[in-house]
DNA sequence: GCCCGGATGCCCCCAAGGTCCAATAGCGCG
DNA sequence: CGCGCTATTGGACCTTGGGGGCATCCGGGC
């Protein structure tokens, strides 16, 4: 299985030692970035993971790496640290979704305690992520007149309904419904319901 | 239509004062309280509405206050102001669901910005809550056998296979499921199962 | 004893879904 | 250009499932 990997970019080597021993010793596997632009090279991440973040950075900052993996496809939960934080600093952070923000010296079981909750919103967010995904696979194989019908049947409405809806006879809906149940592999309209509410979650969020 | 009011808590006079002009001055009803207990006695609110809290306060303080209001029934989003705020009290503040964390002096327009984005996000809750309320209502009114009938439906079983599961023939299936179309107001069972998922009664089946 | 929740039988209609078959249009490939 | 493939459409026929109406029966509770 994936161990979960925690990330951590800071500009100080001291630090990053500091952290490699405290983090790996929690038993999870640690990767160090001296920089933004190093942390970004790397990645396609796979499992599950967090991010432990320095705010200040020479070049680009904690906030600046956070807002440009805001607009990334998976949004890694963030945990920034900080030797001189203020509050405004902290709440834009906090507002951007960070899991917490903790400023220097902290105890090591606070930067453990937010890891460990970054890792649990990282592990939810990539379930229903991949849940997602795969029912929009499905999806993408349904031809247009395909994806019309469905559209409608989850809608509630009846074949004869829908048929006149389109302007074509009722067994051709029928035809159409069947292929769309098959393709998106839903035994019941109810299965079909519940796909198409995930995939139109989708589009509200975003 | 319900004024959008805001109520301020703060247990400076002049604050209260010059926070009353501005907001008042945006347009909005404003109601002020010297302590969190003033608020407390105070309350049911009826229109969207937001808290603007001072952190520090004697006696009960806007942290108290805000961890006090989050067990009750309706969460009222909530603005802090502060005068001599940390990073830690703001982190706090922020991760249990503040809207926003101003340190004074603050500009108006950002206590104003903060303001209309938590009643923006009241608003919404309200549409929710009153939504969620209104099915629960409905659904009180199933008698046991009916709400049993009512989740097996929802999954997407047959009413013969309902019938077996609850040891009944399918005709007395039919009739409780037409007694639920009918008490919960679906015309459909894509209505039916919007109705169930949104009552939170998820029955994943993949 | 009456009302309500629950269960059930019979009859009938309509909706959903499948089978077999067939036609038309568009598109890429040799 | 014709061949094959896909998408879309449609007809005839049959089975199964959903739903309404009507009537009956049973067991509690007021």
């Amino acid at each position: 299985m994936a161990t979960t990997v925690v990330f951590v970019v800071d500009d100080d080597p001291s630090v990053r030692k500091s952290l490699t021993r405290v983090i790996s010793a929690a038993g999870y596997g640690v990767e160090v970035f001296a920089s933004a632009r190093e942390f970004l090279d790397r990645v396609p991440v796979s499992g599950p993971c967090c991010l432990v973040l320095d705010v200040r950075m020479p070049g680009v900052t904690g906030l600046d790496l956070q807002n440009t993996l805001a607009h990334a496809v998976h949004r890694i939960p963030i945990v920034f640290i900080t030797g001189h934080g203020d509050v405004a600093m902290s709440v834009t952070a906090m507002k951007s979704g960070a899991v917490d923000f903790l400023t220097k010296p902290f105890a090591s079981k606070d930067l453990l305690g937010a890891i460990q909750r970054a890792v649990e919103r990282d592990t939810r967010d990539l379930g229903t992520e991949a849940r997602t995904e795969d029912i929009q696979a499905r999806a993408r194989t349904l031809t247009p007149r395909e994806r019309q019908v469905f559209a409608l049947v989850v809608t509630g409405m009846l074949n004869k309904q829908i048929a006149s809806e389109l302007g074509v006879v009722e067994k051709t809906v029928k035809v159409h419904r069947a292929r769309v149940m098959d393709k998106m592999r839903a035994g019941s309209v109810a299965e079909l319901v519940r796909l198409a509410d995930a995939l139109g979650v989708i589009v509200t969020k975003a």
